[in-house]
DNA sequence: CTCCCGATAT
DNA sequence: ATATCAGGAG
């Protein structure tokens, strides 16, 4: 399905990938523990990592099984995120209850380690879908958050207008499987620090004779 | 497309 | 003051 790309574009993704690897080193982890890294992953939806750290590890001191959280109400859990000052608590509170409760009468306290499933369940999307699957359990799949998608169009990988499943796509035809966790990876770090929404710096990017600047506004000054 | 939500970066 | 944050649902 995708082998009429020309050579040369499969090529820079793949000269991308490697300049990623020496610049920002790190190996695939996986949690080897498919429920919290879904737990994590709806809480880290549009907060930062530092949020996400505090919450999950209140979370899971105050509930430490899933039974614990299958049998807590969804008013209860909404209050319990409200006081730890999480934003979309309403939301968050609500799927972590019912998406606990599936995961523990539907597949009997085991996550599915299949997309189609994942993404059935109440706060899990795509992307959760894919950071279960590559984190949870090892299995290729890119996961496409704000920062794969950002980087990936600025760097002309996919068209600027594609859609997230139209990145992920693009991105799996463009880079091999054994490749495709590290992708999540690299570029939430080089997102983080490098290639930042606002104000990127781009003078200090190691992908900068790669990169066409799609979308940059402001490349100048600190 | 809007809403959910509070904190922080710019 | 506005944009953005490891998004997802209606």
């Amino acid at each position: 399905m995708n082998k009429n790309l020309p050579l040369s574009e499969r090529e820079r993704a793949l000269k991308i990938i490697k300049i990623l690897k020496s610049t920002y080193p790190r190996k695939n982890h996986v949690s080897g523990d498919p429920y919290k890294t879904l737990i994590r992953c709806i809480i880290s939806q549009r907060n930062r990592d530092e949020v996400t750290d505090r919450v999950s590890e209140e979370l899971f001191k105050r509930y430490p099984t899933i039974e614990s959280i299958a049998s807590a109400s969804v008013e209860e859990m909404q209050n319990f995120l409200k006081s730890l000052k999480v934003g979309l608590w309403r939301s968050k509170g609500k799927w972590i209850v019912e998406t606990s409760r599936i995961i523990l009468k539907k597949y009997n306290g085991r996550v599915p380690d299949k997309f189609e499933e994942l993404i059935k369940l109440p706060g899990i999307g795509r992307k959760c879908a894919n950071i279960v699957l590559a984190y949870g359990f090892g299995i290729p799949a890119i996961p496409v958050d704000t920062h794969v998608y950002r980087i990936s169009r600025r760097l002309g990988l996919a068209p600027w207008d594609a859609s997230p499943e139209e990145v992920e796509e693009r991105l799996k035809s463009l880079i091999p499987r054994e490749e495709w966790i590290y992708v999540n990876h690299a570029m939430v770090d080089h997102g983080k620090s490098v290639c930042k929404p606002i104000k990127p710096r781009c003078w200090e990017c190691p992908l900068r004779g790669l990169c066409p600047k799609i979308g940059v506004q402001d490349t100048s000054s600190q």
